[in-house]
DNA sequence: CGAGTTTTATAACACTGTTGCGATAGAATG
DNA sequence: CATTCTATCGCAACAGTGTTATAAAACTCG
């Protein structure tokens, strides 16, 4: 007896897409309800029905955002030396952010007002963090590196990487600054910083 | 023969000194237009008078940040050995983010809608970063460390640390995992990394 | 064909930054 | 002393935001 269902699933992928849309070409300013809902004929109703409200889509986003950087981390393939495929990690860590610097804004930065990730949501994304931490692990354990734990290592790593590209991104580097020419040797620096000494 | 003026510099002081108060305390949210000329018994018409909107109050209060900032890490007495001098202002980077998370945000996240610094507050911003590169020189300069530009391994040692500190006021750490066990060791490690292999 | 019921679109609310207008307050002039 | 002038400032309107309450729409069942 009810009126039909259009707030269905397929418009809450349309919504998504959309939301990516507008976040990745005009960034997060033009990512406005109304706006968003006229795009996709409908009302923005439909992102409280769907969503919740605008944190809440916020938050499907980053889920999406993390799930799609994690899936190109994930994708390398191993070499079987793990030094090098920690590298690799770290120079796809960077291609993934420059892929669309808005996503990466609103994963690592707080680029969206009143917006802060779900617990659950924010745990999801921690698994991006995994391909790292384990080729740390291989190369701790076949005594490549000092004996420290892997999983302090492992963020060293992370913390050095997401900060070049974070200054990059954010604008704050000094004028005239790059970081493209000094990224992978500060990787390899960094590495041989773990390095067992002989 | 005009009104006299209250819009005048002590004015701008006392807005500078509350727009701080309130982003520090209650986040950037708190900080709106009418809020602040209400704290400060004054009209919303004092900020574009003193400043020329909010954009500009905000980089009023960027350079306010950055100088303090800055001030902290120049403060730092010099110990002679280069090595030990890069750990302090490492350890001093994180303490300074740490003792006002909400200005470490302001500068180096987009926490503030619309807001982009001048090009030259960012500039100003960039001397921050030179008690780390003297640093840096003075190391690869008495043989110490490897031979590569120090402004390079100067930059990846900033990275390291402001990502890591970023990581954690963003609060993009997985569950459980902190900073603090791990944060001088990296740093030392990191530093080993660029030390000349003999 | 009308009543009932669920779902959706519309409009109102409180808030934001920004801008134009009118009130204000004192000095100079008659 | 009253009036006029004028730079200055506070208030209100405007366009926009997320959110919420309300009313219209659209179908089934009696």
């Amino acid at each position: 007896m009810p009126r039909p269902k259009t707030h269905d699933d397929a418009l809450r992928v349309r919504l998504l897409d959309r939301a990516g849309e507008l976040l990745s070409t005009e960034g997060p300013g033009a990512l406005s309800l109304r706006r968003l809902a006229s795009d996709v004929n409908t009302s923005t109703t439909a992102v409280y029905s769907l969503f919740g409200g605008k944190p809440a889509l916020l938050d499907a986003l980053y889920e999406e955002a993390f799930r799609r950087f994690g899936d190109r981390l994930a994708a390398l393939p191993e070499t079987g030396d793990p030094v090098e495929d920690i590298v690799r990690i770290g120079l796809t860590y960077r291609d993934s952010a420059l892929a669309d610097p808005q996503f990466y804004l609103v994963m690592f930065s707080k680029v969206v007002p009143n917006f802060t990730p779900s617990e659950e949501t924010n745990a999801a994304a921690a698994e991006t963090f995994t391909p790292l931490v384990a080729n740390v692990r291989r190369a701790v354990e076949s005594g490549l590196f000092v004996d420290a734990p892997h999983e302090h290592i492992a963020l060293a790593m992370w913390g050095m990487v997401h900060g070049l590209v974070s200054l990059e991104l954010n604008g704050n580097l000094p004028p005239g600054v790059e970081i493209a020419p000094a990224y992978e040797s500060a990787i390899r620096a960094h590495i041989d910083g773990w390095r067992k000494r002989s």
